[in-house]
DNA sequence: CTTCAATGCAAGTACTTACTTACATCGTTA
DNA sequence: TAACGATGTAAGTAAGTACTTGCATTGAAG
């Protein structure tokens, strides 16, 4: 019983839309169980305790890293086409798990700690692999270097704050057609920036 | 009884200081109190309800709108300069009124609506200020303009995600340096992509 | 000395919340 | 048919939370 029908999935997948739009203080097992169709009692016959229940979710619905993979599979050498496909592969894939991410963002003091570091883990690569990126073009002399590691993270704060401002802060979701125009303009910007 | 150690200020900077750390919901009245070294009848005395404390500590540690300010009086038309300018000042704005900031950011279904508001104040002031201060020096051919607004937006957006990414998401504060060169570095970055 | 406003203290109210227990229902499978 | 596992229903518990009430204490002002 693990497909989407299935009664600890809805419970999972209610528990993720309640607490991405409330927080997890200020969702109750009463309202996820309403929203999942099912009685209360089930959901604590299922995971037991509410915390339980969030890491169920932050272990089925899990981030995928398909950034690693995009890093050693598809980059072509040439600035633009590349930054323009991390951007729009980190967008793609922040908001694919956008739930799960805004519920760490959020926070508790009842988070399970394990939340947060899966939460983390996605910028963190990020940066890891762009800045290695950065050098290696800089060496092919396709990038004028400064600092790699501070050009990474300013391509990667500026994709991380259009991020937040558009599925976090906004009360209705950014509309796509703006959000890639940005991503267009910015990766301009950087490649105008970075190229010799 | 408007200075720093009345009983009403100590509770406003308690609220503020505990809410940052735990949320809203996270945070009980009787926790502010003990902090604030009074009893918690005191502060239904002074505040009625947790929420018209909340409000009172909004409209008491107010943003201050140094921004206007600043690009009214202070920018002298050469990009380098006033990037970094308008860089620095809104880094540390942001900084003073960071626990606010943290506040609204993380939400909760009962937080006043002008919490809200007075948090989205700041970055939709920066973006309007900037993008017209690039349309202007663009006009003077000293800027390249292909789309002011995005331009803006970028700036901005990654400002925001440092900021964010330093105070919200670490554990500790990250050490003031680090900052300070993450800010040259990206500005030199955009007055490169930038510069005619 | 008296008055009065601000505060502390003790107790309590009304409500919510995570979680439990006992029992009834129902569909599937042996 | 009989047994069983998953679920619903009803009721309850223990703890916490925002907020209230009544009374005693104190310290400064008149």
């Amino acid at each position: 019983m693990t497909n989407i029908h299935s009664t600890s999935d809805k419970l999972l997948l209610a528990a993720i839309d309640l607490m991405a739009d409330k927080g997890y203080d200020g969702t109750t097992t009463k309202e996820i169980a309403a929203a999942a169709g099912v009685n209360e009692v089930t959901l604590f016959r299922h995971f037991g305790t509410k915390q339980k229940l969030l890491e169920a979710a932050y272990n089925r619905y899990h981030y995928a890293d398909e950034m690693t993979k995009l890093f050693k599979e598809s980059l072509i050498g040439e600035l633009y086409t590349d930054l323009l496909l991390i951007s729009q592969t980190y967008h793609r894939s922040m908001k694919r798990n956008r739930k799960l991410f805004i519920i760490a963002h959020r926070g508790s003091s009842n988070l399970p700690e394990e939340v947060y570091q899966e939460a983390g883990r996605h910028p963190q690569q990020l940066k890891k692999l762009l800045t290695e990126y950065l050098i290696a073009m800089s060496e092919q002399d396709k990038v004028v270097l400064s600092n790699a590691e501070l050009q990474a993270l300013s391509f990667m704060w500026m994709n991380h704050g259009a991020f937040i401002s558009c599925h976090l802060n906004a009360k209705e979701p950014i509309p796509e057609t703006s959000l890639d125009e940005f991503i267009e303009e910015s990766v301009r910007l950087f490649t105008r920036a970075l190229t010799p």
